[in-house]
Parts: structure tokens; sequence; C-alpha cells
DNA sequence: CAGTATCCAATATGATACTG
DNA sequence: CAGTATCATATTGGATACTG
């Protein structure tokens, strides 16, 4: 397999090209929200768990510079952002989708029903609101 | 979404679980060359460009305690090793094409071709030989 | 041949304080 | 609200030397 480089960063392979443009541990959670809707910067803090400010930041500037992402601001007051997917970001999603699955198979494999866990997770939230 | 611990290592959602069994620089090149066939460290190491034998010997041991791959020891002299895909290792390789298969798309929406800098590569190699 | 062991550099992520 | 800036830490990978 030969090297490509691309803006000064080298990838090995197209899986690697495709794991440097939306792997790493945010970038997958944040288009994940993505999905349905635009969101807010405070929402997607709000919703992804442990993610910090700088990672959220740095995250949404990286997807939107790689096109999978776009940026619309309001001029209201407050002033308010919100990001949604672009088509190549809903392209990616599809793969995101195979993958997920693999995932849940896996993890059930290693005998941990993932989805039972988040259905127990949003009866929690209902009994506490 | 909820988080997961297993073995003491900590994941955040199902696609963070596959890329921590199979992502990072290593692993899918490995896995991706015992597709057809049984391999030795030896050409592992000789057929992928820029790995160190640490970084080698350290994703064979995790990729083998993960279940994806399997070691042959034969008693002959010199000593021989071959490392082949598991079913596990197999079923994992069907999600990697999908992945590699976007890869490839994404390389030529940004101008690379990379299938034909493949077929250049071969051509180069048959000319010295 | 098929590895181990050790030390070091680069990168990714986290924590904290501050701002238009 | 939606960020920026700075410092600290953890993880990953590379270089080099050695071994059953």
């Amino acid at each position: 397999m030969p090297d490509v480089i691309v803006n000064k960063q080298q990838f090995y392979n197209p899986v690697d090209y495709v794991l440097k443009k939306i792997g790493g541990t945010w970038k997958i959670p944040v288009l994940w929200r993505l999905q349905k809707k635009a969101r807010r910067y405070s929402e997607l803090q709000k919703d992804i768990p442990h993610i910090s400010q700088k990672m959220l930041t740095q995250t949404l500037k990286e997807l939107e510079a790689d096109g999978f992402i776009s940026k619309q601001t309001f001029p209201e007051v407050p002033p308010r952002t919100e990001y949604s997917l672009t088509p190549k970001g809903q392209q990616a999603m599809e793969v995101i989708v195979v993958i997920r699955n693999y995932g849940l198979q896996l993890l059930q494999a290693d005998g941990i029903d993932y989805e039972a866990m988040i259905k127990a997770e949003a009866e929690q939230k209902k009994k506490q609101s």
C-alpha cells in the first residue's frame, strides 16, 4: 500500500484516511447527535458525557473544515449557533451505523446488552423528572 | 449513551468499542494481510511499510488476545510461526471492507485515485524484478 | 526467526481561567 | 452563549539494543 499525503498529513491506507477524518474519541459522538436535527453548542456539550469544552470546539472545527458539518449563526440576542450535518456528513453516518451495529454485536458477544442499558438509563431519567 | 467498562477499559459507545479493538494505526494493515492466507511474522514486517518491530509485536498480541487472529508455532529449525484470521477476524474484515470502500470514495472526492496508485506501484515492482 | 526491554518524542486529551 | 488560551497529563508510537 502506497502512502498518501494530503495537506501535509500522511495516510497509510484508505481506512487510515477515514479514521483520521471521523475517528478519535469525539467526532462520532458529535456526528451521531446531529443525525436527526441541528443542534447548538451548549446542547451538544450537555448531551455528550465527559466531553470538555476544548474537545467539543476542536471537534466541531475539524468536522466543519472537512465538510461533514456546517455551522449557522443567527444574529439574535443572545447569539445562537447551530450545527448540522451536510450531505457528506450524512453519507459518513451510513458507514458509522455499520460500525456501530458491529459494535453492538461485539458487545453482546462479550456479554453486554448495550441497548438494554440505554433503555434503563432512559427510564431512570423519566423517574427523576 | 452510558459508559461501559470491560476489563478496566472504558468505552463511551459501541463505535468506540470497535475502534479500540481494531482501530489504531496498525491493526487493520495486519488484519488486511491475513485476509487470504496465514503469514509469518517476518512476512508481515516486510509487507507493511513503516511498521516497527515493537508495534508489530504489540499489535499481534492484542489481536490474538481479542480473538481476531490465532497463532500457530511449528517446532522446526529455525522455528516458524504463522498468524491467521479466526472466524471472528473474518467477520471484522467485512466491516473493514465497508470502511475501506468509503475511504476510497473520500480519497477520490479529494482528487486521489488510490487504486491507480496501487497499480502503478505494482508495475514499478515488476520492472525492477 | 521471532521476539523483549528501555528510553524518548509526538500527539491527544483534560483542567482551568478568561472573553466578545 | 459560544467560544479562546494556557498548562498539565496520558497514551501512542519510534529508535535502539539485546535474546532464546
